[in-house]
DNA sequence: AAAATACTGAAACACTCGTTTCAAACATTG
DNA sequence: CAATGTTTGAAACGAGTGTTTCAGTATTTT
């Protein structure tokens, strides 16, 4: 059997060798699938302000024979999208018993989704307003994480960088943690990341922390995990996974929620604050387009 | 706007007043909605065997002005079915914030989920397994992330470093670039992250180790991503989202796919030298175990 | 059983479709 | 700055579209 191309892989392929309105053109197919499976060519070229002649052109150029076999491939694409969640429930049911036919990016995919579910329905409106008002009226927060989890923290700390002051990664190459720690308190908040094989140095800094009365929010994967016995605001996430080694899906939703919710109490000026500067960024990075 | 009618809707309504072949139409509209949708009349009526004519007045007989009519009724449903949270997600970033909490936890996980399952459905599988064949394969690995995409970068390294020598991580911490690139040619790998806004650094890397001549791997957010145009094997990884800044999850879960698919081609000892080395990791006393 | 009525598909129709040609506009090169 | 090659949309073309007519068939009514 043929190797199966969707439009949008044959987009991203060659779409930086395509003119300029090529790539109008093929912005408005990947954005607009179904009018481009279902409506004539003409019509699609009318509301998207391209002629005619330049979609026929654009299949050509993206590999097919007509524009014709273009339509057929997106016709495949709706046909494979539109019966997507009860085939998700199915596949997580295959997964309980037996997992032949599925391929390891399906059983990731459907593991994780389960995961993300459960944490969902698991964690309660009131723990995370309480522990996002925790870390918002902290003055400062140190965020802690080890091995795996190093990265995370990272992620966490970069996105909490554009809106907050006062957030501290204490990663290898960051802050030295007893220097960070020696001046924090009571009002100061402490966030751990540790998820087993659990670090010992984010357990003694955590009793550290707990010590000295900062407040302490604290995700992990275990009910048996050492790090809650020192948590304010504990998170338990799960991290099934058919591989031996967990994911780290469900903690990252978890963590991008949190985020969301800073934000939101940091009021619409944070946000303006960070269009502001992705966009300057962005034009930076403009320069460098071919 | 005006009440909703599905064709369903409407063949029910008047199935028993239809003649015998009109029902067969009706049957063949019924069970195959996309095709309706999707292919023309005549089309459809060859593969039905109904004549076209009779498809024509079916359209007539459930009340619709024309034939364009009820084909416009199943574009619609089908634009429907195929875009469940986008639209959803689009909807709840207008509204201000009411309730917080636990509908922004459920949002974002309803979010994450369905771009976990685009990226299940949208990336073949030969092109993963591509991929993963040619890192297995290559000498050494380059891994390169800037911003946001740094933590995941460092994530990926983290865990291939149990089962594999020569991966680089180009953190600001980690190795120089340029040295590292000077010693690399076709028999090595490139992995760079990059999404909006796009860093320049990574680009810059990539092309230069793309003109060298390495595999290179790229995972990116959208097809008009700059990086693209050097990737041997690309990634369009889906970000939406209800806050207005992306998310990595699916990225995660397919770099958490990848590794689990290397470490498959790395066979069972892998598995034994992870299990080794955590087990030393414990004894050193850097982890703590209840 | 005959007449009236309803149903159906082949064929003809006007129209729209996707493609191709061509000349103008544009960018690139020497 | 001219020469060259690209890119683009308007227009022309034939193939294919949806509709309607019409004659033949089936069904119902008288």
């Amino acid at each position: 059997m043929a190797a199966r191309t969707t439009i949008e892989e044959r987009i991203s392929q060659s779409y930086a060798g395509l003119s300029d309105k090529l790539q109008v053109a093929a912005n408005y197919v990947a954005e607009h699938p179904i009018d481009v499976a279902t409506r004539s060519l003409r019509s699609v070229a009318a509301t998207s302000g391209v002629s005619p002649a330049t979609f026929s052109r654009l299949a050509r150029a993206l590999g097919y024979d007509d524009y014709e076999a273009m339509r057929e491939d997106g016709r495949a694409a709706v046909g494979r999208k539109m019966v997507p969640f009860s085939k998700r429930a199915q596949a997580l049911r295959a997964e309980g018993s037996g997992q032949e036919g599925l391929t390891f990016l399906h059983r990731q995919a459907a593991a994780c989704m389960s995961n993300i579910e459960f944490l969902d329905r698991d964690i309660s409106n009131e723990r995370l307003e309480a522990a996002v008002n925790a870390l918002h009226q902290a003055r400062t927060v140190l965020l802690v994480g080890s091995q795996g989890s190093a990265g995370f923290v990272d992620y966490f700390g970069y996105l909490a960088q554009w809106f907050r002051d006062g957030w501290l990664v204490a990663s290898p190459g960051g802050v030295t943690l007893a220097g960070a720690l020696a001046r924090m308190d009571h009002r100061d908040a402490i966030f751990v990341l540790s998820k087993a094989p659990y670090a010992s140095r984010s357990l003694r800094v955590l009793k550290a922390a707990k010590e000295k009365g900062l407040v302490t929010v604290v995700i992990t994967d275990s009910h048996a995990s050492p790090v809650l016995e020192f948590a304010d605001h504990p998170f338990v996430v799960p991290t099934e996974s058919p591989q031996f080694f967990s994911s780290y899906t469900a903690t990252l939703v978890l963590i991008e929620t949190i985020v969301s919710l800073l934000l939101a109490r940091s009021g619409p000026e944070a946000e303006d604050m960070i269009r502001e500067a992705e966009h300057q960024i962005h034009r930076l990075g403009e320069t460098w387009s071919p």
